[in-house]
DNA sequence: CGGAATCCCTTACGATACTG
DNA sequence: CAGTATCGTAAGGGATTCCG
């Protein structure tokens, strides 16, 4: 179980690490895919139009494919309710929820960066 | 310090809490941020080519831009050595470093995520 | 060696209109 | 309401060349 090394210099495990940090990137990618998931964690079950007013900005396209990505990943959960006219509920999966560790680190590091940026500018003044 | 409501619904503190999020993705936003993030963590300082080297794939133009967007925001520092021909290093400020616990997250979900999916290729044999 | 400049192409993304 | 379809643009990004 020691370090297994690749030509002398990069070990296995230390490249399937970076490996699986890229995996975790690309499945976060897009502009949006990572508020929708910190929205849903927040807020619960949420429908198609209430997303689309917590994300000011996105489009309808955007938020379909987005969405879709989500669901073929496993993260989220599309439910089409008997209603009419129909409404659509989309919810964190288990495995959705798993990546909360992510999302609240997230969170963490950019309260404290906006705090840093306002005592740079304070500090110029 | 209860939570302050907006329009009846979204508290305050989850929306800055959205916010901060946010502020994080598009700080580690592009295509090879966090990987060059994570190579410097794991492998200390590095010389231009030697990331290149390590982010199999990257042209100069990306990497170029990529390190300056991440010197701008504090993240690394240039340093030009009096070699000849000169040779630059890369590092991670200590502020850089405060993004660990993200990047180790990352990679912690990373790792499952692929387990995850060799299972399931696994039951449908 | 490090990186700026150029060219070019693809993709991501946005706005709008339309449908069950 | 919850999307899909279409169009158009801007940006992201790759390959190559050139320069101090």
């Amino acid at each position: 179980m020691g370090t297994k090394l690749v030509d002398g210099s990069i070990s296995v495990d230390c490249w399937e690490r970076l490996r699986a940090i890229n995996d975790t990137k690309d499945i976060l990618s897009g502009k949006w895919k990572v508020m929708i998931i910190a929205c849903l964690a927040s807020f619960g079950k949420k429908r198609y139009m209430e997303l689309q007013r917590l994300l000011a900005g996105i489009g309808t396209k955007m938020l379909s494919k987005e969405l879709q990505e989500l669901e073929i990943n496993g993260l989220i959960t599309r439910t089409v309710m008997n209603t009419k006219p129909i409404t659509v509920e989309y919810e964190l999966t288990r495995y959705g929820h798993s990546l909360k560790p992510i999302i609240d680190e997230m969170a963490l590091w950019g309260k404290s960066h906006r705090g840093k940026i306002i005592d740079e500018i304070a500090k110029k003044e």
